[in-house]
DNA sequence: TCCGTCCCGGCAAGCGCTTTCCGTTGGCCG
DNA sequence: CGGCCAACGGAAAGCGCTTGCCGGGACGGA
């Protein structure tokens, strides 16, 4: 059917062993003989194929990406740069990878599955991005199926997502987000400038980076000695726009004089916003708010959100590069991210008590 | 090393050509043997190994979608539609197919490669999204590449992009969104609403989306007699926030009497907002802005922006249909999406003359 | 001049699966 | 009760590539 390795040893007057090792350059090839069998490569137009390549050489170029959700610009940017730090189409040539964006919707099941799939393809790597769902069951499937990608020779790399199962980083190379830090930073920030009522809207509570994050900002309330309450000015939703729009609406009607409201992300912070507007409050005049993340929207919504900046681009590169056996593990297997507070405009003092 | 089909044959008391059968479901097998097997796959914890299954079935079950750019929800929304609709890690078992999302960046080029790599694989679809970039040697290269592809095999959709070359649909199924006419209407209404002066901010002259939502607006211009000074009044750039701020500020500076800017998407209508407002000018009451795309963010931006609906969500889903082949081809090849006005609160009569 | 080395390239054995071609078996009809 | 058909399962031939092993030639040192 297709053009094979065969067909272009011939036209090169060369065997099919030199043709491969010629496309695969690990192996050393005259550089008359190199040339003569690019030419019938090239008059041949041959595509390899890869397939049979990865079922000799037992690993594929492949290298997957779990997302929770792709039209989520936090995971977009992540993937971008890992694709664009595995090849990313540049030169076409050997080594070069190709990504393979799974779209997990949060779900662990269908985590499972790609995972699975992933194994079946014989990925060169796996990049798990994202926090986990808490819960034994899944933490110990999860790990128990990262080992076996492990020992196939699939390189493992979570980026910005707890190591498996909370336990020393096993097999995996970790990039952990300072997600504890960075809370407790922006809160701190907040009662800083006079805050005490702070809401906090928040995603899925059996999400690891939820509970980082709301960690830090109870460490910081603790410290004021004001967590008392601080339950009742928690809503837990989901990572989008629409759930911190609900769920800002909550919190005003449970506690109407509160001063601040500090989201688990930006995306869940600009619903909290258009919320707020549309009950008549000014931003930040009468009600501060706060993300995290720092997505690119950030910087100039209007007022311009004040959040914590994760380098997601740097991260992704990273762990794009750790894919590929291009950077050195990190001690221990783990490294960390750090977070920064960007203050901009959308946090203030509280309006002088009425 | 790993477990082999052999393996699970052997604890099952089959021959491997049962378990093949099995597995793949596409051959009548007792109910007996074939729990039999089940149980040994289990038992093993088997995976297959995908390339040996693609080099012996002659194709593999990845589906490639080439996005200009995976950050951006336009996209996102479109290859997570797609992906759920071809497989989505629902099953995992067989006839799921895994997405491979390509991150072209908008260069032809890197849309080349990533369509050898597919080819390479032998993927099983390829779904192209976005505009093409125009221009002779591109577009001819690329209908050579698809209709390689085709020839391989490989089912080939273009989603929201023209028919390669421009010429009848070739090999590939067209699903071509209705950028002309939805841009016209929006341009129409801009006019019913009084406006004379209007701006037009835009993303590069050669790509397809550009030039057929240019020709709209410029369509329903004529009609109104206005075509005249069209021109200056039109600004290139790229299909982000940033160039759309600054094309504004530019337009701003050409004719500091427009009353009303129409951006090609809704990413750049939203710079186009920002400018206004840091120019001082109050949307839409000195200035109406509408977009294009109608992405979530459109509905609640302040004031919500005005913009033309594309389904892309629903786009997308037919587009993996016709990948997967579940969906028949439409006549002629191609079928177009329709395009909607979304008149909302950022465009309103033109303040009254000073 | 002869031999040891080093390069380079060929041979051929798989990699693990799919699928064609048959053989076997049991059920059913005549 | 015999023969035929359908349904099922096995044997084996590849799919196209990689790579270990080996041989031949060129070159340099002795």
């Amino acid at each position: 059917m297709a053009v094979t390795l065969a067909d272009v040893a011939a036209r090169a007057q060369v065997s099919s062993a030199t043709v491969s090792r010629v496309l695969s350059g690990n192996y050393p090839v005259s550089e008359a003989t190199r040339a003569r069998v690019l030419r019938a490569v090239d008059e041949l137009d041959y595509v390899l194929n890869g397939p049979a390549s990865a079922l000799a050489a037992a690993t594929s170029d492949l290298v997957g990406i779990l997302v929770n959700d792709i039209a989520d610009p936090f995971f977009g940017i992540i993937a971008s740069a890992v694709q664009s730090e595995i090849g990313g189409g540049q030169r076409g040539g050997s080594g070069e990878k190709l990504a393979v964006v799974c779209n997990t919707g949060g779900s662990p099941e269908r985590e499972l599955t790609y995972l699975t799939l992933l194994q079946r393809q014989r990925a060169a790597a796996v990049v798990l991005t994202g926090g986990a769902v808490e819960g034994p069951e899944h933490a110990a499937a999860v790990t128990a199926k990262l080992g076996r990608l492990a020992a196939a020779g699939t390189r493992v790399v979570l980026c910005g997502r707890p190591p498996a199962g909370e336990e020393p980083a096993s097999a995996a190379v970790t990039l952990a987000f300072d997600n504890r830090g960075g809370a407790q930073r922006l809160t701190e920030h907040l009662l800083a400038l006079g805050h005490r009522r702070i809401g906090y809207v928040t995603g899925p509570a059996d999400r690891t980076t939820t509970r980082h994050r709301l960690e830090g900002h109870r460490a910081a309330l603790a410290t004021a000695g004001l967590l008392a309450g601080a339950e009742e000015l928690t809503v837990h939703g989901s990572y989008d726009r629409a759930s911190g729009y609900d769920a800002a609406l909550e919190l005003l009607r449970r506690r109407p004089d509160l001063t601040a409201i500090a989201a688990a992300n930006d995306t869940i912070a600009l619903g909290v916003c258009a919320a707020l507007r549309d009950r008549g409050l000014r931003i930040p005049q009468d009600v501060s708010v706060a993300g995290f993340d720092d997505l690119p929207f950030s910087a100039d919504a209007v007022p311009a959100l004040t959040t914590v900046r994760l380098p997601l681009q740097a991260a992704g590169a990273r762990a794009g590069r750790l894919a590929m056996g291009r950077e050195a593990t990190p001690p221990g297997g783990v490294a960390t991210i750090r977070s920064d507070l960007m203050a901009r405009a959308s946090t203030a003092p509280p309006p002088e008590k009425a």
